[in-house]
DNA sequence: GAACCCCTGTTG
DNA sequence: CAACAGGGGTTC
């Protein structure tokens, strides 16, 4: 599941059904699952063996629990999850773990593509299920973050992981600067899209909250970082943090199966987006007919009205 | 900073 | 068949 809402989405679900308890078990069907782990399942095993999990974190697109040992003290690692394209963590309980697998009818197993599952004291599964394996679960150390406020969503405190160091705060964040992260944009030549799709000065925006928040903010996505005055530069933020907490608030995104919840719940934000995937249709602002473009190997969708280029003769210097 | 790769599946 | 899909890491 893809952008920050979806996996806020996740994290909720998942912190009051695994924070507590202890991992019994890690069982890999796929372990192409662990790419990101140097040593394979056998070193994550390692890793995990009698710890239990205490926290469940997110900052940007990247979730971990943290881990402590049987005295409670924190192990030092942290366990990640990325979901990448087309993953799901869902929590399946002992019921269902033993219900029949294979259900007849239209409706494909929901479990065809679970690659790996940590099996909890409580008897629940937490199962991983990823169709196209951009996902992965991996440890990762921790260590003291840049400045001493929580490292993420759920954080009990600034130490963040490894893989997360050089991850930039979300717009779901208190911790956040807006104003910093539009002076940071506003020093970078590439296309302000790319800017934003950038996980190194503000995570969590994705394809569809990018093209949502540059149409909202009425700035076409090819507009120059440097270009941007940083009153407008500010203005893209807030609508990206907008439409976000908005899909938070109905539970994301969802355009098909492969977008749930912990519990295997769609989101309803797809009714209320006013650009991505709406090429074709009129832009609900001006009527105007919207476009959709490749750039950068994704699609971009604007209104080629609303959303001009920026005028040649204006200066693109800081 | 942009191309290419990692994968599997659906759609035109 | 080719094009495309919400991710990001590595490579020129």
């Amino acid at each position: 599941m893809p952008e920050l809402p979806e996996v806020e989405v996740v994290r909720r679900g998942l912190e009051p059904r695994t924070v507590g308890r202890r991992i019994e078990d890690l069982e890999v069907l796929d372990p192409r699952i662990l790419r990101r782990q140097s040593g394979g399942v056998d070193r994550l095993r390692g890793a995990l063996a009698g710890t239990r999990m205490t926290a469940a974190v997110r900052r940007g697109k990247f979730l971990w629990w943290r881990l402590a040992d049987e005295t409670g003290q924190d192990t030092g690692e942290a366990l990640m999850a990325h979901l990448g394209m087309s993953g799901q963590l869902r929590v399946r309980t002992p019921a269902e773990a033993t219900a029949p697998a294979a259900s007849e009818g239209p409706a494909p197993d929901p479990l065809r593509h679970r690659r790996l599952s940590l099996h909890l004291d409580d008897g629940t599964a937490i199962d991983l299920i990823d169709q196209r394996i951009f996902g992965g679960l991996w440890a990762s150390p921790l260590e003291p973050g840049a400045d001493g406020a929580p490292a993420g969503l759920g954080s009990p405190d600034a130490l963040l992981p490894a893989a997360a160091a050089g991850l930039a705060r979300d717009l779901l964040d208190p911790a956040a600067d807006l104003p910093a992260v539009a002076r940071a944009l506003r020093t970078r030549r590439a296309g302000v899209k790319s800017l934003l799709l950038a996980q190194d000065l503000v995570s969590g925006i994705g394809n569809i909250y990018a093209d949502e928040a540059l149409w909202e903010a009425r700035t076409r996505f090819d507009t120059p970082g440097t270009a941007l005055s940083q009153r407008r530069a500010l203005a893209i933020l807030r609508a990206a943090g907008e439409v976000m907490e908005r899909a938070l608030a109905v539970g994301g995104t969802s355009f098909d199966a492969l977008y749930v919840d912990a519990d295997g719940r769609s989101g309803y934000f797809a009714r209320s987006l006013a650009a991505y995937g709406r090429d074709g249709s009129p832009c609900t602002r001006c009527g105007t007919v919207l476009r959709r473009v490749l750039h950068q190997g994704r699609s971009s969708h604007f209104c080629p009205r609303c959303q001009r280029p920026v005028p040649r003769s204006r200066k693109d210097v800081p």
